[in-house]
RNA sequence: GCGAUCGUAGCUCAGUUGGUUAGAGCAUCUGGUUGUGGUCCAGAGGGUCGUGGGUUCAAAUCCCAUCGAUCGCCCCA
């Protein structure tokens, strides 16, 4: 292919109108079920003040030490000027947490149920379902704390799936990672225990005992492995609050009807999640691409500058889903159908054509014409092309006789009428039930 | 961020051990006489072979770099 003069950066790409037929079916499917649960919608701000992602996900976590686009601005005051610097959201939990302190949510009754769709940005290598820019869906249990919110957010998520007609293609990994003072000692032993050990560690996971020890436990390396046998295992030091909770949420997934597997080694790259913490794989091939993951994070919204309030919630990648329901071979509706092409010849038939084509589409028929000078065999061509149901044929004699012909593409049979009657005819052999119209109430929020 | 593979018209690809003006199918456009589609026939447009260097009498074919895509690692959406 030659290089064109500009093509859109790596890791992002163009939605297509085919992707967009996907794209609309899941926000669609994710409107419907988060409004059925009674979450409301929000939509944090593309970038944010950088600190914000680093305290929340973590300083030492992949997607703030190496993943994160900053973006520079600067900050005026009366006296001075200084830089400032802000980052493209990664995910969208932290903010939707900074929207909920910002705006005094906690005086709403709770829990406090939002979602959010919409663009994230990681500057990661892309590979297969790994972009730069890539879309979100998010949703948030924030102010309460029980496990049945946490089940009844999963069950969201399945019921998501399960419209995309792909649940049966994940299986939902679960976890519960304890709260933070069980993570710390936790990791104190961790540490003690490979003192004098370090030597048989790989580089890389020498330095994440330094600095993200949890990600240790899911390392796949093999001498870690072996070390990691006869290691202290987080389990021990989980109290007897998290397991309790654990053991009710599991009970209320299973009154759900939900299936989950037990993943003791499911740690999230996201340091502000404790207890539940859960991940949508791949069942095919096993862990590979996570179509979603979340899980809780009572000590965000205060590491954020809030009151200690708990919350849970869970990301779903829409690209993902995308690619999944290719795969499952998933069609979708689409209404981009063409119902009349209006072929024309001469000047004073072009003109009328143009009010035509106007009558037609403000009755919810979805027209299209030609209306450049092309041979009526052209048109014809375009008219197939398209797809058009009918094709309404204006030329200079119909234009005379206050006619117009109206053709059915596919049976190929074509009968003059009267000109003012065309919209009508139209109209009735199409049928009502068949016309795009619609209110602004439906229309609301259809993006 | 690390390792590997790949990169020829809009799309899918061919292009023999480096050798004359780089090909096919699909797609696009225009025709096949007076105003008509889907099949058929004919023709046309479209590529400085991702980009930039180098080797050679000669490179799409070899070497280097670079960009991009893909795969594994890492990580997660």
């Amino acid at each position: 292919m030659a290089e064109p003069q500009f093509r859109t950066p790596k890791g992002t790409h163009d939605v297509l109108p085919e992707d967009h037929q996907y794209m609309t079916y899941i926000k669609k499917a994710v409107r419907h079920r988060a409004r059925q649960a009674g979450y409301k919608r929000i939509d944090p701000p593309i970038f944010e003040n950088r600190a914000i992602f680093e305290r929340g996900i973590g300083e030492h976590t992949d997607i703030v030490e190496k993943e994160l686009f900053i973006v520079s601005g600067k900050q005026r005051t009366e006296e001075s000027e200084s830089d400032v610097q802000f980052a493209l959201r990664p995910e969208i939990t932290a903010g939707i947490c900074r929207s909920y302190i910002e705006h005094g949510m906690h005086l709403l009754p709770q829990p406090v149920e939002l979602y959010a769709i919409g663009q994230c940005f990681r500057y990661d290598r892309p590979q297969k379902g790994r972009y730069r820019q890539f879309h979100q869906v998010d949703l948030e249990l924030i102010g309460l704390k029980d496990p049945s919110l946490d089940a009844q957010l999963i069950h969201v998520c399945m019921n998501i799936f399960a419209d995309l007609r792909i649940a049966d293609r994940l299986t939902l990994q679960l976890n519960n990672i304890g709260n933070a003072e069980n993570r710390r000692a936790f990791l104190v032993a961790l540490k003690d225990f490979f003192i004098g050990k370090e030597r048989h560690l790989p580089e890389l996971d020498r330095k994440r005992l330094q600095t993200n020890p949890l990600r240790l436990l899911d390392s796949k390396e093999e001498d870690t492995r072996i070390l990691l046998k006869s290691a202290p295992t987080l389990d021990q030091f989980i109290d007897d609050d998290s397991k309790q909770y654990h053991a009710t949420l599991v009970e209320y997934l299973d009154e759900l009807g939900v299936k989950h597997t037990a993943n003791p080694s499911l740690v999230r790259g996201l340091d502000y999640y404790g207890q539940t913490v859960f991940e949508f794989w791949d069942s095919s091939s096993g862990a590979q691409n996570a179509v979603g993951g979340g899980g809780r994070y009572d000590g965000l919204i205060e590491l954020l500058g809030g009151q200690p309030t708990p919350g849970v919630g869970v990301a779903m990648g829409v690209e993902r889903m995308i690619w999944h329901m290719k795969q499952a071979g998933v069609t979708v509706p689409n209404k981009d159908h063409v119902d009349v092409f209006v072929a024309q010849l001469g000047p004073d038939a072009k003109k009328m054509c143009l009010t035509l084509i106007a009558k037609l589409r403000e009755k919810g028929v979805h027209t299209i014409g030609a209306l450049g000078e092309a041979s009526l065999k052209s048109q014809m061509r375009l008219a197939d092309k398209f797809g058009a149901k009918f094709t309404l044929l204006l030329g200079q004699m119909e234009v005379k006789e206050g006619k117009i012909i109206l053709r059915d593409m596919a049976a190929g049979k074509q009968k003059s009428i009267k000109f003012e009657n065309a919209v009508e005819e139209v109209l009735k052999l199409l049928g009502s039930e068949n016309l795009d119209t619609y209110t602004l109430r439906d229309h609301f929020d259809e993006d």
